[in-house]
DNA sequence: TCTATAGTGATAAACGATATCTATAAATGC
DNA sequence: GCATTTATAGATATCGTTTATCACTATAGA
């Protein structure tokens, strides 16, 4: 698969970042991933895994649900709840908020980090003496390009 | 189906709030708002369709998301992207952000309201040149009875 | 090298959502 | 009031999403 400079980069960072996690890269998880870094927008499970079968020709729905879970896990993955699809993360390295702008005319997804948003959240449920674990925060709405 | 006192008060506030928008709340539709009224929690789809069963023989996939369709329009029900689960809304009458706080270990919905949380996102889409439309703001963790 | 563990292949099925076509009931215009 | 349009509901099928299970293989560690 060919993959920009920029992609290459983060795939070089992925295996040194799952190295130092104990975390195995096989090929078959190395070609999920990759199809992930092709894609400028999130996909669906079925689309990833019909990019899948062009090389692994025995790839079936347990094979791209094994392999999302596997990077979901390692936080190099992140999936859009609201729309069913998954999408590479490009700064997995540190710890951050994950927050997604959604455009629903041409698909895009876009990744934000307000430590602001997730503090608010926090702190309102501090309020209701909720522990909260994990968050998900969607925006649907207009891209800049589109409007 | 038998109603508590609240939820029955609820049920006539949805009444004259479907006919004030010129919406209809038939009698298939007033049972599947009964049993989302009835359920302390969020409900999947096949859970309410086997419920609905019970008194509605014939329900069928499409006649339950039909029904939330029409509610969801409304917002006198809401879906819990991160569960696909539906609850009713015990405030519908005024406009306002939808925000879950959902218990991962006895699954308990808490819906709450924050403006803050709302304008703090909206904010930093504003940044992004991003107009939101519509919000899923959705904290898991652990609510105060289960810690 | 043996053993435990992690990863993969394969099948099936549960859960979630929608498309389509037909029939019926309600609202609307005349 | 009657015809026309529109909304609702019934029925069937299918698609998309996700997980359970079992057998087999490869890898890591003792």
């Amino acid at each position: 698969m060919v993959l920009s400079k920029q992609n290459q980069a983060i795939l070089v960072k992925a295996k040194s970042y799952c190295q130092e996690k104990g975390a195995r890269l096989t090929p078959l998880r190395e070609r999920v991933y990759e199809i992930l870094l092709n894609q400028d927008s999130a996909i669906g499970a079925y689309d990833l895994l019909d990019k899948l079968r062009k090389t692994e020709d025995n790839a079936k729905p347990p094979t791209v649900y094994r392999a999302l879970d596997f990077f979901l896990e390692l936080g190099l993955v992140h999936k859009v709840e609201s729309t069913n699809a998954f999408m590479a993360c490009h700064h997995f390295a540190s710890s951050h908020p994950v927050q997604f702008l959604i455009c629903d005319t041409c698909g895009d997804v876009q990744e934000i980090q307000s430590a602001g948003v997730k503090e608010t959240l926090e702190a309102q449920a501090e309020q209701n003496a909720f522990v909260i674990l994990r968050q998900t925060i969607e925006a649907h709405g207009v891209c800049q390009k589109c409007q």
